[in-house]
DNA sequence: TATGAATGAGTATTCATTCAT
DNA sequence: CATGAATGAATACTCATTCAT
């Protein structure tokens, strides 16, 4: 948010990378990757076609910069919330609420995120063995420490119960983008956390 | 001509129309949506290109029957699996269970689901409305019905646990298409089982 | 010629493969082969853009094809001049005159050869190894032929003087496709074979 | 822009411009005139891409000021060897040997002459018009005056007779261009003086 | 003179769809 | 019903050239 407010500001300078990104987000999530033409994001970037491979390798590489440089600043933020509360079920509510926060926050963005980069096994696959992987060992180790203090039940299975916490949220994502609504994402959080943490019993 | 009227019932015919069916789930599975030819599809079932366009739309009307059919077969049986089973609790079970199970036994089908619908706001807008509406109706209601016997507790809101149960096990069969790993699907339904009974705690 | 003027026909059946290929004759010798566009060809052809990929692989392979097919042809009208004619001195007399009149008679067709298959190393190289070099070897086996009859010098090295025999009716070639006059390329038969007999001496 | 009048003096400066022709020589060789890249050759010669445009008109100004300043350096030599030499046949072999020579001592000169200027009809008339009519007058006037000295013979079309020896010195050099094999150019010059002045006979 | 970031015109190729047979 | 040859719209990317410093 605050580097965008910055970036709003584009009278001179460059910045031209992180136009083009952001022009990128907003034409993948309202026309669709595959439907998106390189043209369109010049021109909402306001850069000639051409311009667009002096900082990218081309449509793929946008899509990968996007998910890259976003995810990063998302696992530095989760990374803060975790360093800043020691007790495991205080992290899991945190880290829950961030992520909700962090993504009702910028729909296009989310958009992007949610439907635009499950196009292809290939996409996917990027999606979850670096990035995604990390911030489900943050979730695992979370639910093990938790464990090991004796505040969460011994018999849950901390790699699988970290995937199920990842897909209740990514759900509550995925619903937010596609409800017409004008909803805040961040209203799940008490609900999802109560249900984390309770189960249905 | 003659034989028009005749053929006109399309009840059984050569099966052309499933054997097409069954290519398009391979190949987009294989292939990916976007990067599908329908000339492949053709090749993959035996028939001419212009067959296809006898039996279907076009190439997005392959994707979308596929969806709605096996949603449909899928919604039947989630209905025998309620019928059969009036204890909330075991009923979740059940359907859990189910949900794994059906989907662990045909992974090309699976992949179709889990990335070749989710290309577009489109299809994803699509996929919630109408046949996944009913599936969370369904799990919304034997958590109300839960609720009401006791069972569950009281303070859930049945939605939005509806979607988590959902995310879930959206998420399982997201993980085990992306592991190359030769494990079994259901082998999560315990542990998922567990987890959204008790939760965390 | 015959075969051309067959084609002239294009009433219904196909001979779309040889009308394209003519059509990438005359734009290739029009408009240089980098500058001539696939649409043009498709065009002149009276086929759609698209239809030129069922006959041919892409651009280069239509003049690639264009190479092939008039060299082979060529190269069976010179076996037949040669075959026909036993003594050396007349051998030599009938494959310089074949040569240009078989040229003199396509201008396009000449210019393709001359100017737009030497484009580049690649086209050179498929140009000189097999159907030039059989073209050579031609030329060459007739000068050893002479040779061997007490006809032709002994101190000729018989492949040089084969590549100049060539060099020569090249050049003229390539001198008649530049002369802006109306002049017939058979004109220079009569001294080509004078000098190529003589010497200057 | 103070020094700038003394600049505009081009006598020597920093050899820019010759380091541009000579770097344009080895990528047009190396590449291709049409597959050269502008930026590739600045990058070769050490400039700045934009420098190129300050000594020249653009990517054809490089090929056709290779053609030129070289040609006119080698019709300087010739001149010279003609010069030197009063009997028309010795003429003629010392004619044939410095070309065979200038050019067989580089290579990539070589090609650009062979391969690259006969790219399209515009160059090849360039490459006609005047220098190359030039060298073929220098050849036809010896040829003349051989004839009118009583050492050549008189039925000899001076005209067409030049154009031949051109014809085969230039194939000789098109076919060392295309020769994997290490050999010298100039090897050929004494099979070739032998068959232009005595024929085949 | 020299730079090099920015421009934007230009095009081969693919493939979903049609329709004459 | 079935075929498959033909269609033609649609688009990412390259690179010669410019011009503000």
């Amino acid at each position: 948010m605050a580097t965008r407010s910055v970036e709003t500001d584009p009278a001179k300078g460059t910045g031209k990378r992180e136009r083009i990104l952001r022009a990128a987000i907003e034409v993948f999530a309202r026309t669709g990757y595959f439907n998106s033409k390189v043209s369109e994001i010049a021109k909402e970037a306001g850069v000639a076609d051409g311009t667009i491979y002096l900082y990218f390798l081309g449509k793929e590489d946008l899509l990968i910069s996007i998910f890259r440089e976003h995810m990063r600043a998302y696992l530095e933020g989760v990374g803060q919330v975790i360093a800043g509360e020691r007790d495991p079920q205080a992290r899991i509510r945190k880290v829950i609420r961030f992520h909700l926060d962090s993504i009702g926050n910028d729909r296009a963005l989310a958009i992007v995120f949610q439907v635009e980069l499950r196009q292809s096994l290939k996409f996917m696959s990027l999606f979850s063995h670096q990035e995604v992987a990390d911030y489900l060992n943050i979730l695992r180790r979370t639910i093990e420490e938790g464990q090991q203090a004796g505040l969460f039940r011994a018999s849950l299975q901390p790699q699988v119960t970290a995937k199920a916490v990842f897909g209740i949220l990514d759900e509550m994502v995925t619903s937010w983008i596609l409800s017409e609504k004008d909803i805040r994402l961040s209203d799940s959080a008490d609900p999802v956390c109560d249900f984390v943490l309770n189960g249905l019993l």
